[in-house]
DNA sequence: TTATCTTCTTAACATAGGTCAATTTCTGGC
DNA sequence: GCCAGAAATTGACCTATGTTAAGAAGATAA
């Protein structure tokens, strides 16, 4: 990991952060002092481990730029379950509430810079500006409405529709990630992803 | 829904809700007091309707006894996604957060008791008790970590191993959910469970 | 208790997606 | 630009689960 920055680039990552945040924290610059002692930036290259199995999340991020690939490893293959792009957050959030060892991979897909707050922070926080806390409940509640709706399309939907559906809503997928883990996260192998591509492609 | 109900049961089910609450949130009696004017208890019968699909969930409630199931219907069929056990949260929970209609039917599988907040009421809560925040935040979480299991459960677990990993875990759901209900909420067909339970019934 | 309706089980057959193996296309380092 | 390794595709075959239909077992109401 290379983190050298100007210190420049860093103000002006956070300042990027903290204009991300807004719409769940809006902060008076005095405000801002404070909350920005907090921050850390991370930057990554391309493959680089954000977070390894086992080690415990102890950052909450938002993804300045690049984007990270969060995957298990079942029986020795890897199942992509999410993926953070740019200006969304990036956590192993279990571990993250629970301060437990994680079972997620996190891995840089492209270079990445992150505006992470650290766990212990937080909590500090939460304590001493009450407002705060209200961040916090809501940046879950985003990701819990995420899971299920990841949850119901699991259940419902065929690997066809799935694949459809995604392209549909959020086509950054297809740009930014390889198909195998794309097959991975929508729960099939590359093999029957080809097939669907194949078929869609010869229908039109 | 018959909600007849002496002032004595009304008042031991709300100091069960408070007893069940206090993981969450340790109350003095004092403030107990104004907490309790939010809750509501509603009675049910076997096979009423809590919640119907296409209406907004207004209440965070607690089981006080019974059993409850959500379920959402696709292409005219009935996909049971979850089941709220006594002294467990009962939610439609992503309708509760962004007070929108919800996609999910609840249904009492048992003449059910609920200890119920009300919206409102819970969102004057973190305006004025700063301390009830933390109490919303620790519902969602572990909401969201429940969730997460049950995805990472469907993504890579075959059904028979979904089947014996909650059998193991949480023998409650075959005392208390007919057949039919535990397949719908284990992704496949009666006919399907039925095949594994009779496969696992000859291989012992 | 009997009659009726629902749930559960079983069996025969169909299909989406998995597995394996070979081939083509893409990519990154020299 | 060339080459090696990785990613993506294709085809033949396999398997778990779905589908349909029938019957058995349980539940509910008269």
């Amino acid at each position: 990991m290379d983190r050298t920055l100007s210190e420049e680039a860093y103000a002006k990552h956070l300042n990027e952060a903290r204009k991300l945040l807004y719409d769940y924290l809006p902060l008076t610059d005095e405000q801002w002092e404070v909350f920005k002692q907090g921050f850390k930036i991370r930057k990554y290259h391309k493959g680089d481990f954000i977070l390894n199995g086992g080690e415990t999340e102890h950052f909450l991020s938002i993804v300045i730029t690049g984007c990270t690939r969060h995957y298990i490893i079942v029986k020795g293959e890897e199942k992509s379950f999410d993926f953070s792009f740019q200006h969304e957050f990036n956590c192993s959030y279990s571990s993250f509430i629970q301060q437990e060892p994680s079972r997620f991979f996190i891995q840089a897909l492209e270079d990445c810079v992150l505006a992470s707050i650290h766990y212990d922070f937080l909590q500090q926080l939460y304590l001493h500006y009450p407002g705060s806390n209200k961040f916090g409940r809501t940046a879950v509640e985003q990701y819990y409405i995420w899971r299920e709706q990841r949850e119901i399309s699991l259940m419902i939907d065929s690997a066809q529709e799935r694949y459809l559906r995604l392209m549909e809503k959020y086509p950054i997928y297809l740009e930014q990630v390889p198909l195998k883990y794309l097959a991975s996260y929508l729960n099939i192998k590359p093999e029957s992803l080809s097939r669907i591509r194949k078929k869609l492609f010869e229908e039109r």
